[in-house]
DNA sequence: AGGCCCAGTTTTGCCTACAATTCCGTAGGA
DNA sequence: TCCTACGGAATTGTAGGCAAAACTGGGCCT
């Protein structure tokens, strides 16, 4: 009863390597744990090849590593791999809001100002789950209003390769009441088109949460 | 006498991509032109499985673009991307310098200072291929010197994303007299350990480039 | 004459089968 | 007992083939 029905048809190529993600990211396949493509082949109901595609594109996407003739295991990133990830994500969102006090609209202006408001609300009313969510939902409108899709690529790329770890549970809440007003003080840079400010607002944030994967390394070194 | 030279024999998996990635490089493939599978297959002497999966790497990295059931052509890069491209590179090189900075040895100061002689030398016997080789060791010591791989390799995908292009040649030579000023900036700061100097210092050398990326989207818009 | 539809060709997507390599357990000898 | 050599099993690497989708050309209808 593992896969219970197929109910499938549409096993195309790049929906199985969305799939695979997804169960990577979701924790299926634990860090570490190998990928056997005969056996992903059984679990999908689909040939070795579309499977191979998949892990070939993942290994790219950094998921998954790749030894010659030895297979693919689910990449397991250390915490000063983690830690790096996090600063070249740091530089680039710093970017992202540079561009995003350039190009922002009204709207765009108000979109955020609107999600500030709702982070404060699931604050006040301790919903860490609502919370992260709007994070995204912040972080994915600063985004679309930085008009940078190479950049936002880049960090879209950087989250998933640092996702599934123990300490990111940790990290990506944070404490709310020292990342509101942060996430505050960027918006405002933004509406006042104040693109240093945004970028220094960005990096700032951003350095709490390295701050914090650093204090893990010296503090909890016991972890894998 | 296409490509010259095909001596191979380990037609193995990841050579071929290496090989399909030189050629587009080098300008073997044009941007824009098709990539038809079994065309590679005669072209490169393996099998479709091997053109295949380097063709998925290679869209990962940002050289060919892929459309499902449509095959997958050389990437066409336009001048807005580029520019795009080159201001994420510069977000990222400010970061290794900044490493740099914080990482450095003496010895890694030394060769760092002895690349910057070489470079003048090549600038006053009026030697571009010499510069230009110079540039890219330059670079490569930065990347080695600040210990950052995520960003290393971040930069190298990106320096390929933009690599086989008309502005290129015209952008990446520069002039000596302008880059060397900043070079050397940048090494006294690293020298100096001063992180948010160096950073300020790469930042603004990739500027230069980036200007001269964005003047050209200005006064010559009639390149594809 | 111009646009539409339909069949042939090309090309990709996928699967199956075979070859090569690595891994693991075992037997033999010092 | 420990080390080494060998052989079978498991897994990946590669090749070729078949079906599905998209492109091209010609004929037909309006």
């Amino acid at each position: 009863m593992d896969t219970a029905f197929a109910m499938d048809q549409t096993s195309t190529d790049a929906s199985i390597t969305d799939r695979l993600r997804e169960d990577i990211l979701g924790g299926v396949y634990p860090p570490g744990e190998r990928l056997v493509e005969l056996q992903l082949t059984k679990q999908y109901k689909v040939g070795r090849a579309a499977i191979r595609s998949a892990i070939v594109e993942l290994d790219k996407e950094g998921l998954v590593t790749r030894e010659a003739n030895r297979g693919a295991t689910v990449r397991k990133v250390s915490v000063a791999e983690a830690v790096q990830i996090y600063e070249a994500r740091s530089a680039l969102e710093g970017l992202l809001a540079r561009h995003a006090a350039m190009n922002a609209t009204e709207q765009d202006i108000d979109q955020l100002r609107s999600i500030i408001i709702r982070m404060k609300e699931a604050a006040d009313q301790n919903d860490p789950r609502r919370y992260v969510e709007l994070n995204r939902e912040f972080h994915r409108e600063i985004r679309r209003t930085s008009r940078h899709d190479v950049t936002s690529n880049l960090v879209l790329s950087l989250r998933n390769q640092a996702a599934h770890h123990p300490y990111r549970l940790a990290v990506v809440q944070g404490r709310p009441e020292d990342s509101l007003p942060d996430h505050e003080a960027i918006v405002d840079a933004i509406g006042e088109k104040n693109a240093d400010a945004a970028e220094k607002a960005m990096v700032r944030h951003a350095s709490l949460t390295i701050d914090l994967l650093r204090q893990w390394t010296e503090g909890a070194p016991r972890l894998s």
